[in-house]
RNA sequence: GCCGAAGUGGCUCAGUUGGUAGAGCAACGCAUUCGUAAUGCGUGGGUCACGGGUUCGAGUCCCGUCUUCGGCUCCA
């Protein structure tokens, strides 16, 4: 007999050999039908791995994130068997569950490619071999077995992976004809996987290096029930609303012309003007933080570069250097801000009583991305960077980071960014030469920003081998409407710059001291913030923000010039106001969506405009009653401001 | 750059086996003055992304280029 440990610490009694399913069952019937996986001990069971030992037992089932990642892993299998079924010679790479769903990487035999065309058949396959409700067997195995196992199989891929694993702690998963490879854990069989989509299939490089053959990854996703496959498609329809290059079009905020260039943003009025305003409120906030706001050219002597190392890295995939008439002279459109404000700080001799210096800039920056990279306004070749350059002593580190953390801070809160995560990115643990800088001065930064950390209370996750080579750095990041992670603000410390650039001041010992200089960008930049607070919002912006602050709205023609003389009144009052002169066409139907862009409605009509007032709607807040529209235009003025005084602290 | 998909009036889309482009919304004009699901009638607007080819004839078939979308790789 052996003893199992449940969650709540009761303790019961089961034969040697029970299985986890045998022990959900002992609760209740009712519930081994729900139950998908077990953790036993600190390992992951499938319900039909035997327990040999004393152990804690925790069971999972569908609303849990260790139920999906068992289901949508086995739907990986599954898929995996149907294409084995449909391309006869496919060979696999892996398949893992991923946040939604799951994918599998094949390359189907004769070089053929999976095509969008082939998914219903793909999909037909999958719920057919689902039905058979095939049981998945585990099975522990001997290295050398396996690999001649695959060998035979053609399985080159695997085999890889098979040479690379330690002996004796090799598994198979084995449902009808399809075996894999796989630590598992996996459901019991197949017939809980009800509703199977095929989303998309790309090219993906085998171990994701694009020096070795490109792979089909398919990607798909699965569920216990037809309805949450509908339910879950009709989100991500829902999500596509709040894509900002819709929204950006809508509102009439930027676009893009093929005759300007790909991956070039025009900047329309609106999206002008909201553009402006957030530079206006973050350098309002950095000012108080003691920043200094400069100017740098777009262009810069290629010998700039040479001298920072970019032109090294990154020359060859960059815009190409403009030739002068002088035939020994080159230029590069600015990638970066850091080389020129490098330069600023020589200007003069700098005394350590000077540090620290922070230097700002919303600086133009344009570097090439590869085609397939640019995306809306995430991913541009051509972008503003809210950036700024801090000059400071190894000392000052930890007190700059903090209060770069409180700018950061404020700025998210006063947005309404609330699901943003830090990653704190450090050194990798073993191979330590590709770093520059000294051992001494990388402790002290990777301290002082882990230390940071914890006293602004910022739950940060802790990456190894993801800093810069000349730094680490804390970087926050954003998820859009379907979920893709970007980066926005970020930090970044650098010893390699003022090395290059010999910057120096002089101590307190009047001996010549490197300053260290760190780079950040709360936003990132301009363009990617905008679009994340886009669809961070759903287009709904704050009053101090929306590109449209009023939405006036005549009920029929007759009031149209009293709308258009209380559009000037609101306008001479810095308020942003439009007519609707639609009038009696306007339903109910138009209005609510209206309502949706506008933060304020004002409906005008025979009484309003005898009495010299406005009938109110307030985003959210439905009838907001009448007023005179001296008293609506202070009342929003007063709104804007105590918004942006409030989201400056 | 790579794999897959797409590009038709300002916007959203239709266009069947190749037979010289359609709708709704928007715009404009005339009539209508009716307070919450969109008044009626009319007008203008497209070298069907671009270039080449096949054909008597191409939005539709073939090749190339560009751009966009979903990913991979990249992201100073």
């Amino acid at each position: 007999m052996i003893k199992i440990t449940f969650p709540d610490q009761t303790v019961k009694e089961f034969e040697d050999g029970v299985t986890p399913l045998q022990v959900a069952e002992s609760i209740s019937p009712r519930f081994a039908q729900d139950v998908l996986v077990a953790k036993v001990g600190e390992e992951m069971y499938d319900l039909t791995r035997t327990i040999t030992a004393d152990s804690t037992i925790e069971f999972f089932k569908w609303d849990s994130p260790e139920g999906k990642h068992a289901f949508w892993h086995s739907s990986a299998h599954l898929l995996a068997e149907a294409l084995q079924e449909l391309y006869p010679g496919i060979q696999f790479g892996i398949g893992p569950a991923i946040e939604n769903g799951f994918y599998y990487d094949v390359v189907p035999a004769n070089g053929e490619n999976i095509k969008e065309s082939d998914f219903p058949k793909i999909e037909k396959k999958m719920i057919e071999l689902a039905r058979q409700k095939q049981e998945i067997v585990r099975k522990e195995v001997a290295k050398a077995q396996v690999l001649e196992e695959f060998k035979a199989k053609g399985q080159t891929f695997k085999c890889e992976l098979i040479s690379e694993l330690e002996d004796g702690k090799i598994s198979t998963y084995t449902q009808g004809n399809f075996t894999d490879l796989c630590r598992g854990p996996h459901l019991p069989n197949t017939g809980a996987i009800k509703a199977c989509k095929v989303l998309s299939v790309a090219g993906a490089f085998w171990r994701g290096n694009d020096k070795n053959p490109q792979m089909n990854r398919v990607y798909g996703i699965t569920f216990p029930k037809q309805s949450m496959l509908d339910e879950y498609l009709n989100l991500l329809e829902e999500a596509k609303k709040r894509d900002h290059r819709k929204l950006g079009k809508e509102m009439e905020l930027f676009a893009f012309s093929q005759n300007v260039g790909a991956g070039l943003p025009l900047w329309l009025p609106k999206g002008t003007a909201l553009r402006n305003r957030l530079q206006e409120y973050l350098t309002k906030i950095q000012k108080r933080y003691g920043y200094v706001q400069v100017i740098t050219p777009n262009i810069g002597n290629k010998n700039l570069y040479v001298t920072s190392g970019h032109w090294a890295k990154y020359g060859k995939d960059s815009f190409q250097p403009i030739s002068t008439p002088d035939p020994d002279e080159l230029y590069l459109l600015k990638p970066m801000n850091c080389p020129h404000h490098c330069e600023i700080y020589k200007t003069s001799p700098r005394s350590y009583r000077d540090l620290p210096i922070r230097m700002a800039e919303f600086g133009t920056v344009y570097r090439y991305e590869q085609t397939g990279e640019l995306h809306g306004l995430t991913r541009v070749r051509c972008f503003t960077q809210d950036d700024a350059h801090l000059f400071c002593r190894p000392d000052q580190v930890k007190d700059e980071f903090l209060k770069i953390i409180d700018i950061i801070m404020i700025i998210f809160k006063a947005l309404d960014f609330h699901q943003f995560e830090a990653q704190i990115s450090l050194r990798d643990k073993v191979n330590r030469e590709k770093y520059i800088g000294s051992e001494e001065n990388w402790q002290k930064a990777e301290q002082a920003i882990i230390e940071a950390c914890q006293e602004k209370g910022l739950p940060a996750k802790v990456e190894y081998g993801e800093a810069a080579f000349y730094g680490p750095k804390l970087d926050f990041m954003v998820k859009d409407a379907i979920g893709r992670r970007w980066q926005l603000g970020t930090i970044q410390v650098d010893y390699n710059l003022p090395e290059r650039f010999q910057l120096e001041y002089t101590g307190a010992d009047n001996q010549k001291h490197r300053p260290v200089m760190i780079h950040r960008a709360p936003f990132g930049s301009m363009e990617r913030f905008v679009a994340v607070l886009l669809e961070n919002t759903a287009g709904k912006l704050p009053l101090w923000l929306a590109p449209d602050q009023v939405a006036i709205m005549p009920i029929s023609e007759k009031f149209n010039d009293y709308a258009y003389e209380v559009r000037s009144t609101l306008e001479k009052m810095d308020i942003r106001a439009y007519v609707d002169d639609r009038n009696e066409k306007i339903g109910r139907k138009i209005r609510d969506n209206e309502m949706k862009k506008v933060p304020y409605m004002l409906i005008l009509g025979e009484k309003e405009q005898s009495e010299g007032k406005v009938s109110i709607r307030k985003q959210g807040a439905g009838d907001g009653g009448q007023m005179t529209v001296d008293e609506f235009a202070k009342s929003v003025v007063a709104e804007v401001q105590s918004q942006i005084e409030h989201s400056s602290y």
